[in-house]
DNA sequence: TAGAGACGTAAGAGGTTCGTGAAGCAGTGG
DNA sequence: CCACTGCTTCACGAACCTCTTACGTCTCTA
């Protein structure tokens, strides 16, 4: 993967828009910004942002709104930006999903600093180590670059996607619905049609008889499952 | 299995422990008390709590160097709490690896809602998959999969249901309507031939005898019963 | 010991789920 | 505008599971 850390900033007062965007692509961030929360909805949505910095008041619907709809399907940290020092709204935000809050103003390093603890706890959870492997199949998460038996295997974006969810549960039973909702969203959690079809896709790339799968497994009714391979010998 | 969730509080104030001790109890939690940093750390390391409240202006060290000592071999969550409103002390506690940073006073309700926060980072972090055993038999919810002496079983979508329902009430005797309504719904709730079937596909995979049962016991007239069994010896 | 009711087991019909090849469709770059 | 790639959708045979039926066994009671 690796792009920039990528930073989406969903407020309606393009002064802080402005100073939020300076301040956090001097640090190196990628920045995208909404000015409504329906918007930065959409926005979430198809940028996949790696944090998010909500503004409470927006035009359209309520910040707490933006919070509740974007929990529904995805964990992407999100840090309230708030005028009001209102305690009750606070704890609501926060209990909604909300990573964190701050009262307007605050000083520019300590929102920082704040980014970064929400980023590393995103770090923990997800369990982005660079190089995922299992047996004789390797993926560098960076760079995109899947290899078996130290030959590279081209694989789509899609394929890429659907492997990197079995080899950060190897050997796990992966129901339906759990590697719908990874892949390709809540939305598409009934769509079990995908998988046999990206299955099958990473069973041709992957395996020596597709139709006696040793890797990929079928727990018919449940889901799939990537066995836990031997490690390749050491030559 | 479940333990009261522990907080321990790192505060030189008797009044401070006090107000925060009564909190946290009231909500539930179980609290242990230190008034100086090194009691401190002596603490974490013996009780292991499931998140620190860090006063930072400690009689002996700083809360600064209580938390850097805490996180070389910790990830406990830890909430700092300051009278000082100084932004280079938030800034270098969150990146020593606070989880957050409360300026007193604080209110006690934004203070739990934080503390939730914490809690559940954490929880993500974690990746505690359940897992429910009777004897040699285990069962991982999340990935799905059955081992008896370690060795993996291949079950069914329904054997698998049905296995679950036993080891949620290990010992008890549950009743043909029981099983049938928490397994196929309350539609078939008079249809004990299925059970007939499946209990006795459950026996077939793990009894050594399946014409002397001595897991799954048939209470004629009544229904079924998963005895209670021995561990299996620690090798 | 006979009979009735409940239970266990085997086997097959039927229906659902799977795998796979191929056809639409949308986006990209020449 | 066309060729190319990859995602989605469709169609159909194969594989598998669930449900059903049939029948034998066990247990309790008279």
């Amino acid at each position: 993967m690796h792009h920039k850390t990528t930073a989406l900033i969903i407020d309606d007062e393009a002064q802080i828009r402005k100073l939020l965007v300076f301040t956090l692509e001097k640090q190196g961030y990628r920045t995208l910004t909404a000015d409504t929360g329906t918007l930065g909805i959409e926005m979430t949505a198809m940028h996949k942002p790696d944090i998010i910095l909500l503004d409470i008041g927006l035009p359209d619907i309520t910040g707490i709104d933006v919070l509740s709809r974007i929990r529904e399907w995805s964990q992407v940290p999100v840090i309230i930006l708030s005028v009001r020092d209102r305690e009750e709204e606070k704890v609501v935000a926060l209990d909604k999903g909300a990573d964190d809050y701050l009262t307007k103003p605050f000083g520019m390093s300590e929102l920082l600093a704040r980014v970064r603890v929400a980023l590393r706890h995103q770090s923990q959870t997800d369990t982005t180590s660079s190089i995922l492997s299992n047996g004789a199949i390797k993926l560098d998460v960076a760079s995109h670059l899947v290899t078996l038996h130290g030959r590279e295997i081209e694989l789509t974006a899609t394929e890429l996607h659907l492997l990197r969810i079995f080899l950060q549960h190897p050997g796990k039973i992966l129901t339906h619905t759990f590697l719908l909702t990874e892949v390709w969203g809540t939305a598409f959690k009934e769509e079990t049609q995908y998988l046999r079809v990206y299955v099958g896709n990473l069973r041709r790339k992957f395996e020596k008889d597709t139709t006696r799968p040793t890797i990929f497994i079928t727990e018919p009714g449940i889901g799939y499952r990537m066995l836990l391979l031997e490690e390749p010998p050491i030559l």
